[in-house]
DNA sequence: GACAAGATACCGACCAGTTGGTATGTAAAT
DNA sequence: ATTTACATACCAACTGGTCGGTATCTTGTC
């Protein structure tokens, strides 16, 4: 049912290329070899790179969608042990390869939030909008076990995400997931405490 | 005292103008401009674009080193609450311009870690430097007020870098520092809560 | 302290390759 | 018969980097 239309193979190479490169050393050639095309076929579908990179973190966002939506934590009742489910999740996916489990649209914002303003926005969208699904669980959360807590759910909610993408970075720099995942770990821990988790070992 | 040699100032303008559009996004002629000289000037002190960038990740390095070395929270004798006036001065810097308070190894290595190694291993090195002295006041104060805790002074040091390089990758999307300084009040609260800092609240 | 000799710091023109993007063509689908 | 979905060929602008040259600063010698 997946189909392999030329824009989508487009977009699929898009997420790949653009992860491990960054959006200015992705050239057009890059993604029209990848995606089996020639520079023709490319701008029949965009009309230009930085629109192409639009589409990209669109894509992106409608992928993460999905993604968080079919997974088994979703089905966790607990607000509370849902999001934890979250984190726990996130940490899994770091199992895979480096350019997969790392947020395309945090790598473009971060070089092009000052020269592309469209793409900066697009970005910007993609991450306020995962975020606000991890606040909805937050404010759930919170209403429940710590109504009275001075910290907002959208602040927590944004905190994962930066939690997150600090994580992408350290892992970048060091070549591997293992220091990233210890970070998921403190932030999970920090979850834990502001809502007064029991400790399961004792 | 502060020499204006022409190396110094491609230094500074690297800093500047990578900061603001990426490592791949600058051209060499961008920074010539920037620091009032000639290709020929550039390429005499640098042998090639990749030899800035290393060299401008040494300089970064250095140049923080030196701020936070001078600043006013290193005096403060309790290793905990030294590290939470590193928090609050990293709080502090947020109030000036982007480009400033952002961190060119982050960035740098966002787009490089997989193209171009030796820029990789520089911004790794100026990471890891950072955090290995945050990680020292982290690793005095576990041994005086937490010593059974279960996490590692390390793997802590390292998480506040993800949450500093996340809270940056925030407030360029969204094209200030507001949701990423209520980030580092929430790493600031982590350490009060790991650390049971009496809430001052009551 | 003068001066030749070399090293250093920088300039400005140039180059080969690459870049995003266009113009034109064409085969299939509607 | 148009429109859609591509391919091919091409271009002007820009890219990192080179090269020969010049001004200035150092250094050793007398």
């Amino acid at each position: 049912m997946t189909q392999s239309t030329a824009k989508t193979r487009i977009l699929v190479s898009a997420l790949k290329v653009i992860r491990t490169k960054g959006y200015e050393a992705t050239t057009v050639d890059d993604l029209c070899q990848d995606a089996g095309l020639t520079k023709g076929g490319f701008f029949h579908h965009f009309k230009s790179k930085q629109d192409l990179a639009i589409a990209a973190a669109d894509h992106f966002g409608a992928m993460a969608d999905s993604l968080f939506a079919d997974a088994p934590y979703q089905k966790i009742e607990d607000p509370l042990f849902r999001l934890l489910g979250y984190v726990d999740f996130r940490i899994a996916i770091f199992k895979g390869e480096l350019p997969q489990y790392t947020c395309l649209l945090g790598t473009m914002v971060q070089e092009v939030y000052e020269t592309r303003p469209a793409i900066r926005e697009a970005c910007e969208r993609g991450i306020s909008e995962h975020a606000a699904k991890v606040t909805k669980d937050i404010a759930l959360a919170k209403e429940y076990y710590q109504p009275d807590a001075t910290w907002s759910a959208e602040s927590l909610g944004y905190y994962t995400q930066s939690v997150l993408q600090g994580s992408f970075i350290l892992a970048k720099a060091k070549g591997g997931p293992t220091i990233a995942v210890e970070c998921l770990q403190h932030l999970r821990r920090y979850i834990e405490l502001l809502f007064e988790v029991p400790d399961p070992n004792g």
